[in-house]
DNA sequence: TCAATTACGGACTTCATGTATCTATAATAG
DNA sequence: CTATTATAGATACATGAAGTCCGTAATTGA
């Protein structure tokens, strides 16, 4: 079990992206350059994130992608949300109702898990950043 | 990101072990058929556990699995680490050493998470027990 | 208007892993 | 000795992640 790489780059762009705080957007080239990944599947990617409605982008030339209002509030969870989907780490294929044992532990701590990721945001994060790849 | 089927039928096998606290071994037959799995995949997983030393396995005629000493203690977090491993939900290939943001986050949470998993031993969720499918 | 730039979308390939089966072997009870 | 039961290896199959390719649309600037 473990996140996918997407996630992780994801979370790097939103990391840079926080850090530069521009008015001109970042393009995906520059983006995928930084975490040695190519700019079409990056691209894919952040496509995700505008569906999410956490960035914007613009097309054409000088475009690429910016954070959009409310970007203070975004945390890791959104992130690792928009990109692995909501599904929770558990689902059993039979269904015995609000007693059964095993899925009521696994969610609770997977809830744990997610309330950690929920309050810690992005920006946050970049206050005390000396080291940005 | 998902648990893999493999710790579901990990988790529901100690259950039932537990649950039976038997003298008698149980035979991998009759664990398989509660779970809609097949004896010989079932007994690769139970393998594992075995050599993780949470049970013990007798072969030959009234055989099969059966609790080891200290089964009262074993948590959902020894089972699942046995079968899915202990590396970490998120490793990037880089090294930026203690100042990385992005993993000292993900990792906290995890570890929110494990701690939940290590707390919740098998044998506490058996005392209120009704239903064992 | 035209050309360069940039994001978007679909189809596709590749690869790793989970899931599962089959079979042969070894050990044990009766 | 025979039936039973776990173990281990080889193999097959399905699924999803990771990544590429290419055509389309939109926008800027000359
Ligand atoms: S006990 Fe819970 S996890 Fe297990 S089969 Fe029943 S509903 Fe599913
Ligand atoms: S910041 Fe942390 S997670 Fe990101 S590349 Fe550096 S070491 Fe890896």
């Amino acid at each position: 079990m473990k996140y996918s790489k997407a996630t992780d780059y994801a979370l790097h762009t939103m990391l840079f992206l926080t850090a530069a705080t521009p008015q001109k957007p970042m393009g995906v080239q520059q983006l995928a350059e930084r975490q040695s990944v190519s700019p079409t599947y990056l691209s894919k990617i952040l496509t995700k994130l505008v569906k999410a409605g956490m960035i914007e982008s613009t097309t054409g030339v000088n475009g690429g992608y910016r954070l959009k209002r409310d970007w203070e509030n975004i945390s890791f969870l959104d992130i690792i949300h928009a990109i692995e989907g909501t599904a929770s780490l558990f689902d059993c294929s039979f269904e015995h109702g609000p007693d059964c044992p095993i899925q009521k532990v696994v969610l609770a701590a997977e809830e744990k898990m997610e309330e950690q990721l929920r309050n810690q945001k992005m920006s946050d994060l970049v206050r005390n950043l000396n080291i940005v790849n």
